[in-house]
DNA sequence: TCAACTTTGTGCGAACGTTCACAAGCGGCT
DNA sequence: AGCCGCTTGTGAACGTTCGCACAAAGTTGA
């Protein structure tokens, strides 16, 4: 916020923070804000940490990549420490994002709290399907995905968000990109090909219980009867549901 | 599928799949799915980390974590890496899944099917609400949050997922624990702490976007005026949309 | 049978990420 | 002023992940 003018060495500094890094910025962002309503002016890396659920040691070298200091003994002051990570996070600026797919998802996302609280606009919802063009949604109008590219052009749209059914999302990929979006958030269940300078994050929902269906079957290889009846590789339980779960919150008791 | 018993060897070699793996055998699953079908048998590294958009030496190392083989000169038999996959991940079992909290974003997971597909079963809806206690959803009745542990017990659930307010989650995680359930999908915007040997894996979708923030404001960095105005560091666009979409519409054409 | 070709599986070095541990620096107290 | 206790910032060690490059092992065709 107060500097004005940052040296070039701040900016080579933020050139090449750590994609890990990154990622974890926006936790820290929200423990900082959580600290300042809390009425608290500094807090330590120790604390700070302790509510992103992280090392502290790492939280301290990820914030030295932002060059923005605490102060020893003290802390880091929070409503500095906010406008320094906003600032290295580009969330300075109102983004507008396009939302394209207003099904089930998308309805949520289009009501998502959390992108507007974050200085994210919704400045345009898209959509394939007639019956869904028109539809009003939050103070947004469903457009026609053939009118992309004024959307994006009319919002100042560099951010999109796919929320359609798989077999649409390289289309609707590739009309974004031809329209001058630049980064893509992609909530369906595909790999995206893009051109060299689009970046695409995902998200998948069944990705992410599978992983954790992954470790659940291991802790219970572990915790369970280690060798006898091999039952985690057993298919019985395929369609009956009633056997195998009885089987399995035993192991869990 | 086809063998019952594991050897020592097979165990052992699966007991140590790194993380990094883990998180990408379900985008291969998916690819081989694909590729089953398109009616192909077999599929080579390289055809198959195509689609899946990742490195195909990586690929190969990976699998390698399996213990199934592949056969050189041809590539991989679809059918058996979908099973060593499969099985990898736990999900020759049907796992049951509770989801707490119907808002906006749990009608949407209710719904989504990317769950039933891979094997999950939402065997609960719970709410706090008593205004949402009662409605079916999907073939299923929402009941109340108190009946969690009941839920639990009845439908073998030992995976959570929370569609809760931040406010609430760690509340319902608490809860959950107490049932026996032993990992935790979260969609609440906060960290949540979890006794040892429970699993927590977080879906936030702000964070996702404020790391697209991120990256889209260092490509207008490189790709504008590089040191005039410094523009990214501007807070004049705060509040003021089109101004600055404006500006920002015109670096990316 | 043998040579040519294809594709897997993996050794290895480099890049990246994490954690420990501690010197350097700061504020408060006497 | 000078000491003490606290907290940051970072060097260094360690572990993980990545990708190249190539030997090993299979297939195909003559």
């Amino acid at each position: 916020m107060s500097d004005q003018r940052e040296s070039a060495d701040d900016r080579s500094r933020r050139r090449d923070i750590p994609d890990a890094t990154v990622a974890r910025l926006p936790v820290y962002l929200r423990a900082l804000h959580a600290v300042a309503d809390a009425g608290q002016a500094t807090v330590s890396s120790e604390e700070l940490a302790r509510s992103a659920g992280v090392n502290s040691a790492k939280l301290r070298k990820d914030l030295s990549h932002l060059g923005s200091y605490g102060t020893r003994g003290v802390g880091y002051d929070v409503a500095l420490l906010i406008d320094s990570i906003s600032q290295a996070l580009g969330l300075t600026k109102r983004w507008a994002v396009a939302l394209i797919g207003v099904g089930n998802l998308g309805h949520a996302l289009a009501g998502y709290g959390g992108f507007a609280s974050r200085g994210f606009r919704i400045a345009a919802l898209l959509d394939a399907d007639p019956y869904r063009v028109g539809e009003r949604l939050h103070g947004q109008v469903v457009r026609h995905i053939d009118e992309l590219p004024e959307a994006v052009a009319e919002g100042g749209v560099s951010i999109g968000v796919i929320a359609t059914p798989a077999i649409a999302a390289q289309d609707v990929c590739d009309r974004l990109v031809a329209a001058g979006v630049t980064s893509i958030l992609n909530f369906a269940p595909c790999v995206l090909s893009v051109p060299e300078g689009v970046d695409v994050r995902k998200v998948d929902l069944s990705i992410e219980l599978q992983i954790l269906s992954f470790h659940e079957r291991r802790k219970a290889a572990l915790t369970g009867l280690p060798n006898l009846r091999a039952p985690l590789d057993d298919a019985r339980n395929d369609l009956l549901g009633d056997d195998g779960d009885d089987y399995h919150r035993a192991v869990h008791q």
